[in-house]
DNA sequence: TATTATTACGTTAGGCGTAAAGATT
DNA sequence: AATCTTTACGCCTAACGTAATAATA
């Protein structure tokens, strides 16, 4: 039987051209090396070298045998690496979120939940959340409406509403609803990484231009020392607190009040 | 590193699902199964297995690993056999001739030679021969006339020359030269195997039956015990002592008196 | 003389089987 | 009780390295 260390000398004999090399490059003695080349050309059952007193070749046929068992190794490796790679994939829970709120509430209870599970997950635009569910792309889907595809289940999940945040001193400070008509054309403070919401803000608000920053702290000292506008939501129960002297005013459309839906891999056993 | 061997194992326990069963197939005992199994897993780096009390089985992982591992263990046998039909091609000598006697002279020389070549040789027709040259599926090609192909040297071989062989009170027996013409309606007794010959004989005798008999032995003696015309060459030096009472006349067609070439492939060292 | 392949040989590590334990049906 | 997996343990093989040989460049 092929032995897959043997052959992987084999083969570096055929790159290094002596078995001294070979050697060398194993950390083992010549006569181990030796022996490994007989090993392997009385596996394959045909002379592979042409030897003389104190030098030894690959004949043709052993050049075409390199050929061969380095694609062996090759696919060997490979072999390794597709186990490990499906293993990994088996392990890991895939989320598509379209907004942050969801994927938080929902990254608590898997981590509750206590599996060994890793936990990939990405926030993005309601179509990349669709294409990732067509294409099984991912285990949990959230959603700002129902879907329905073949091998998930869907369930109403949580409900969220957007609120525009404005310093007391500010033009839209007075009212006590508004709508993104009324807001349309004010620039605003925005978060990145918000997914759907995103999208929404800047169709719906087409005249108004977006001051985007990823990092929370960075974003959370902006809004204090600007008066530019900002968004939140009834998620965050501690809003007020976290911007003294503003006031959160909600948004009256339909489309700012929204509930989430999520959409879940069937056999997965996961609480929600 | 995978061992190949161990892989065997572990496919078998797909297939036979208990040890036990493994270590009966491989005629070794049960602790070596487990051990192997325990080294599968370790070079995959991954749990392969579920593992109860008196009671192991493949988990998913596991049952991915058993499809590639099978693959790579019949890759590797193929490659064993790759190889080894490598150097056998590599050491057989193939040659298509249209007729025999060249044939024969041939693997005369070549086996003087004393290599330690196979020799696998045919005898067919012009067509055949011309074909196995043009896809390089012969190392040595004999026709009655001279071919250019690239990676093959032409050179003429020998001369043969047909006769016609009848008993002493035959019609055809008074003449001292014959033409197919003249023959062309006599019923003859031919070998078989002798390649363009035969082509030969049928497409000058249309009129003619030839009553075909394969075994050389057999042959001769129906030549022997029957008036039946038949055909000889002058390749053969004791045709007089095979068939005492028998003249042989020569045949005066062109046809009839062939010079016979032989194509090598380039790089093979026969002397001619 | 330096390098290389191979053989001979002694040592040791690792692989195998036996025995036994622990568990399930 | 029978079957099965796994651990413990001792033996023994077989793989390795050292030393030596022989040959070449």
């Amino acid at each position: 039987m092929l032995d897959l260390y043997e052959l992987k000398q084999f083969t570096a004999f055929a790159d290094l051209g002596t078995l001294s090399k070979v050697a060398e490059k194993f950390h083992i003695s010549t006569p181990s090396v030796t022996r490994s080349m007989q090993n392997v050309e009385e596996c394959f059952g045909v002379t592979l070298f042409s030897r003389s007193k104190n030098r030894i070749e690959l004949n043709e046929t052993g050049r075409f045998a390199v050929e061969y068992a380095k694609k062996l190794i090759d696919e060997a490796e490979q072999t390794v690496q597709q186990v490990q790679a499906y293993d990994l994939k088996l392990k890991t829970i895939t989320i598509k979120s379209c907004a942050p709120a969801p994927l938080w509430e929902l990254l608590k209870k898997i981590n509750n939940a206590g599996t060994g599970m890793t936990v990939s997950s990405s926030i993005c635009s309601n179509e990349e959340v669709i294409h990732a569910v067509k294409n099984r792309l991912c285990d949990i889907a959230v959603l700002p409406f129902e879907i329905s595809e073949e091998g998930f289940e869907t369930s109403r999940f949580m409900n969220e509403n957007l609120f525009v945040c404005v310093p007391e001193g500010h033009a839209l400070a007075e009212y006590n609803q508004l709508s993104f008509e009324q807001i349309n054309g004010f620039n605003f403070l925005l978060r990145s990484e918000l997914g759907f919401w995103d999208t929404l803000c800047r169709t719906k608000m087409p005249a108004s231009k977006f001051l985007v920053q990823t990092d929370d702290t960075v974003f959370n000292e902006l809004v204090n020392s600007s008066s530019l506008p900002c968004f939140t939501t009834d998620y965050f129960p501690n809003r007020q607190v976290i911007y003294p002297g503003r006031i959160n005013i909600p948004i009256t459309d339909n489309e700012a009040k929204v509930n989430f839906y999520v959409a879940v891999r069937k056999g997965f056993f996961v609480n929600i």
